[in-house]
DNA sequence: CGTGATAGTAAGGCCGCCTGACTATACTGG
DNA sequence: CCAGTATAGTCAGGCGGCCTTACTATCACG
């Protein structure tokens, strides 16, 4: 952590590096867990599954009248790429798509067999991983995490509602 | 939510959309708020200072010897998007870089006072934040959120440690 | 003092996501 | 029934963040 060797360093008075908010620590949290999904699976590297694909998925379970354009509300990104999403999970045969029961331009997403049971995979690996952080901190201290994040989550997901949908193609079209 | 019309879904039998794991939770989170930042300051959308140049700027405070590189090992990230990252903060003139008192090659990074007014401009900023967050769900659950986010990457820092980092030029070079 | 490791830079590529533009279907008021 | 408008989805192209490869300059250790 210090300088190698025996300089003197100038010793500004240092004023105390700050705790990290929890903001910091959200966003670096998220990142260490990203970037260590793709690390400890080498033998996947070369899978065309991203993380956003697992939360595509992951959305769709218990659903039958998820469309794209639902689904990209959901993951905060266009609707031009949550297609590019769904067609690699179609690809991959994670879901298959059916028409619209009652709208003929839409398509309703749904989880192929195959989906499922790598969804179920993945929760039994993240399952294991939760046990390691309840080692560390607690059942308690992450059960308040997670019902504290979920609130934030929901209300910040509330609050994107009110304003402008970010833009997305919303044909405000002609005078 | 439900589909627009009255046509009767199939109606599979609902395996119960399962509640987000913790790791879901952090991921999302993260995203919606890294987003939601963006958005609220419409006027600085041209700014080139984007979240990683935060988190940069953040691992500064108070400390006199940080190089690129070590830097970049924070971040995660290599020590050529740093170096890019370091780029960025000196020509908004967020830090500066001077020589390193026992190590020719490499130079310091420091925080200039401009670069310290803007992280305690956004400190405030966030602090206000999480005082909503807080009277959504308590400052206890809060603090619980805190330090629980900050053991799990803790440990995630520690654990990436020994493995290989990743390569990043790690001239393993001839033999 | 030469051999290998490390700090930093330079150049180019990849990939996820975005904008813009378009088609086809759905709704709504005359 | 028929404009006029909104919505679901697709295609094409671009941008930015990060990576890989390659190189120089300095350091450390025998």
């Amino acid at each position: 952590m210090t300088v190698p060797g025996n300089a003197p360093i100038p010793a500004v008075p240092t004023e105390a590096a700050a705790t990290d908010e929890l903001v910091v620590l959200m966003i670096r949290t998220a990142k260490a867990i990203v970037d260590g999904m793709r690390a400890d699976r080498p033998d996947q590297a070369s899978s065309p599954l991203t993380p956003v694909h697992g939360l595509a998925a992951r959305f769709l379970i218990g659903r039958t009248d998820v469309t794209t354009v639902e689904l990209a509300r959901h993951l905060g990104i266009t609707k031009q790429s949550a297609s590019e999403v769904v067609a690699v999970l179609e690809k991959t045969g994670t879901v298959r798509r059916a028409p619209h029961p009652s709208d003929g331009r839409a398509r309703v997403l749904l989880l192929t067999d195959d989906g499922k049971a790598k969804l179920e995979e993945g929760r039994r690996r993240w399952r294991r991983v939760e046990d390691e952080w309840a080692a560390l901190v607690g059942r308690d201290a992450l059960e308040t995490t997670r019902v504290t994040l979920e609130a934030i989550l929901e209300a910040d997901m509330a609050a994107r509602d009110d304003r402008p949908p970010r833009d997305q193609n919303s044909s405000c079209a002609a005078s």
